[in-house]
DNA sequence: TATGAATGAGAATTCATTCAT
DNA sequence: CATGAATGAATTCTCATTCAT
């Protein structure tokens, strides 16, 4: 329903700073209402049920995350800066989207209710972004043919998501996302163990 | 609150089946009472409310895992060694306790009210297991020392358990935990590009 | 909250005839929404919780009460006659609304909780016209002043109140509120002894 | 049951603490047990309820007051000095038993659900020792006739139990049993009125 | 479209009472 | 007699959702 309202987007906004707030359970639709300075029954000219909140936001998010990911990507050849692009823009936009990180990590992820019986399709796209870099190293001969692309995928966005959780539900921060994003792409390109041909960067 | 009774123990796996199925949110306490063949309000003898009874669930089971996972990595030197018995010590314990794995995951470390309020020691010794291992491995020479441990402690064990979700999470499972394991922590020892001292697959 | 709907009046009487005849901590207060025809919600639109209910009425009643009973009083001189008429109004009153005599009676009184943890301002300023009316009358000299208002205000009151609570908790009725209130307020006035500037009326 | 056994009465007087305390409905009966120091169970072997705590503790205590207050005044023969008496004797043991009192004020006497449902001998008995010292004063010719002795039994009773509800819920008290035994029983005497022959002050 | 008062289903928790030991 | 762990009925209050205005 209307997805261009000036009132859908207050409340998809208001929804993401109570669900980071408050958690899903905990919020209330009223509040959320109140936040984007409309009425209680408001809400449900725009969307379904509390649930429904929930998940336009979600996919409302997604869209615009993934649309920018992959236009980034689609600028750079080499896999290997691709991995590394990858690793700063999902932790620079985490950093930037405190709250809206917040929910899609807890909240969305949470709910099993959400996870199982909902088609995480954006979701799996996002990862499937990971697995073709993954592919196109492999075709170009610059990683190697005996990484499976689905588990690599999985391993390479957990590594990050990981990295955000700690930001996004711990108040203090110990690294920068630059760093943590540069780290994380290393240990995936070139490993724990020294690579004669890939000297560590800018040492 | 008396922990000797068997009834203790009998909650405490009812909690996690249930809380498995529905969530946390959406599981009543009369359901764990039900499923532990105990009156709703013996419940209430063991555990101060519904909060308690999912920390308690949670501090019972890192106990354990944490003591096996330290027993397990005690009786090894080689730190890849170790990163791969830790993949795969890790990886099989979530086949094995799946409903388990799925209230940790799910209900517990992507709860913000959880996450949040609570100091989570158990899962950061866990966690600083790993960051122990990259340090031994730095301090042998056998892992690159410009990787910092509290960044790659997060991105392995960030890993390890996005491959767990997608398995809790879904109900097919592509690959096997000695596999997804083998894979991981090959990714993290020797990364995407092909290494010369480590050919793949072990030979 | 918002007083002006009449539904917060039909809680208020519902609430005084639940809680005469089942008293407050066996009245449900499903029981007062059924009784003021409202959702059982509603009645958290208008009151806080179930104790909000029983000291909101006694305020409101308190209110009307003390208002009328200055009202009467500042229209008569005489302090024995006012002395008279406060006996004959309150008594009046608690024949005229048992139910709501009853609960201020017994079940605000019955809560050390109410009685101890709320000032209960409305009810000292209702003995306190009693003690006006003893000082007033010492300072004209109608009354002996070796008698301390403050004590006479409760023993005045005391006399009244549990010839109401015999009324009220009581089925039977042995004498009428006119005679009782006559007989109060002569004795109050001129004591149990022959008193020869006052012989006893009407005989 | 076994009303002489050393449990039965530390169950009672653990009960006035509690009740005193909490009053009756928020009073748990294993608070009870706990400050008399038996096992819940152990209260159903000597009451068959907890109203039965509180009616069983009700009758002990009156039965005794009774016994005490008749003896006392079977000593005098005026019934001037026997008002004067029964007041001072009523307020000692008020300030005396302060936790008693405000059981029985408070918790029985207050109760629509004690009042009403059960027969309140004991308490009749006492109201009545008042009524008939009013009538051997009326009889022997010191009192006026015009006062119906059930009234002014409830009447000087109320006064009385008014006073002790002031220092019983109130933390201070303003003041001494003493002056107000004796205040209370000269406006019951002798009335608000200057009396010619009863100059103010025993004199 | 927008409102927000009203609804009422639903659930956690308490605690008097029981009964096996 | 005494215990106290276990029971489960009972009730307040919340909050997503509706609908008359």
């Amino acid at each position: 329903m209307k997805r261009n309202s000036d009132k859908y987007n207050r409340i998809i906004e208001a929804a993401v700073k109570v669900f980071a707030r408050k958690g899903f359970y905990n919020a209330k639709v009223s509040e959320i209402a109140k936040e984007a300075k409309v009425a209680d029954g408001t809400i449900y000219l725009y969307f379904q049920n509390k649930d429904d909140i929930l998940i336009s936001l979600f996919e409302v998010a997604m869209e615009k995350i993934l649309r920018n990911m992959k236009g980034r990507l689609s600028r750079i050849e080499d896999p290997i800066k691709k991995i590394e692009l990858f690793a700063a823009v999902h932790l620079e936009l985490v950093e930037k989207s405190k709250d809206l990180a917040e929910v899609i990590q807890v909240e969305i992820r949470q709910s099993s209710k959400f996870m199982k019986e909902y088609r995480n399709d954006k979701f799996i796209d996002y990862l499937n972004l990971i697995a073709d870099i993954v592919r196109e190293g492999q075709a170009k001969g610059v990683f190697r043919k005996d990484i499976v692309p689905g588990i690599a995928k999985r391993a390479f966005f957990g590594a990050l998501d990981e990295m955000s959780r700690y930001w996004v539900l711990s108040t203090r921060r110990s690294y920068s996302p630059q760093i943590a994003a540069e780290q994380i792409s290393r240990i995936f390109v070139t490993g724990l163990i020294p690579h004669p041909d890939h000297p560590p960067e800018g040492e």
